[in-house]
DNA sequence: ATAAATTATCGTCGATGGGCGATGAAAGGT
DNA sequence: ACCTTTCATCGCCCATCGACGATAATTTAT
């Protein structure tokens, strides 16, 4: 189940490449942010709601707490969750809007 | 436009997240290949099929010939593209079955 | 005012990323 | 055989990642 091979030329010149500096620098930065596997598992955690505070995901990630709160603070950089502070704990959970923006620019591939 | 605070602690224990290490894995090596913006474009191009060539790909990178390479080889190993010798030119093309696993890691979020 | 609990930040360390030029390897043409 | 073209690889550089422990900052409880 291969792709077809280059197409000519004058094949390519019919099909230029659309500028796409803004989606790709947007890609990347979205796609980044859960291109680790801890913040993959992040995320889930925070979708499936089994747990949204800062400490909680620390128990079920093997990771120290610094480390934890390091991989928060990239999603929260990168849009993809949102922190709300509740007393001394912190509540994250994912923005929809942004990993919306994630799965259309993933899907548009 | 805010998610739900987070959810009582009963409320938790009866969504427990499974274990999803080698999707998060798979996600994370994925989503990493195209985290970056000449990744992204050069999946673009390639999809698009305006290109095929490593040489083209570069006339339209502004990059030198030795990154443009590197980034192929950084997709090429995490089974994004495929590439295929033809005489002294590298005809690559994107691996559809790793692409649609790709979105549908994506999409499962 | 103190103490405890929770999270963020800092400093450090080794590893890796991403850029480049220069060089090497492989195939074709002359 | 030689040269050209094309691409990959190497070595170098600087910046950043990712991990940790330790420490600061903030809030609640006593």
């Amino acid at each position: 189940m291969k792709s077809r091979k280059c197409l000519t030329e004058s094949e390519q010149r019919a099909r230029p490449v659309p500028k796409s500096d803004r989606a790709d620098a947007e890609l990347a930065q979205l796609a980044w942010a859960v291109a680790h596997p801890a913040r993959a598992r992040i995320v889930r955690i925070l979708l499936a709601r089994s747990a949204c505070v800062c400490g909680e995901i620390v128990d079920q990630l093997t990771l120290a707490q610094s480390t934890v709160s390091q991989h928060l603070k990239i999603l929260k950089e990168a849009g993809l969750i949102e922190g709300e502070i509740e007393g001394p704990k912190v509540c994250y959970c994912v923005n929809q809007q942004a990993l919306a923006r994630l799965k259309a620019r993933i899907e548009e591939l």
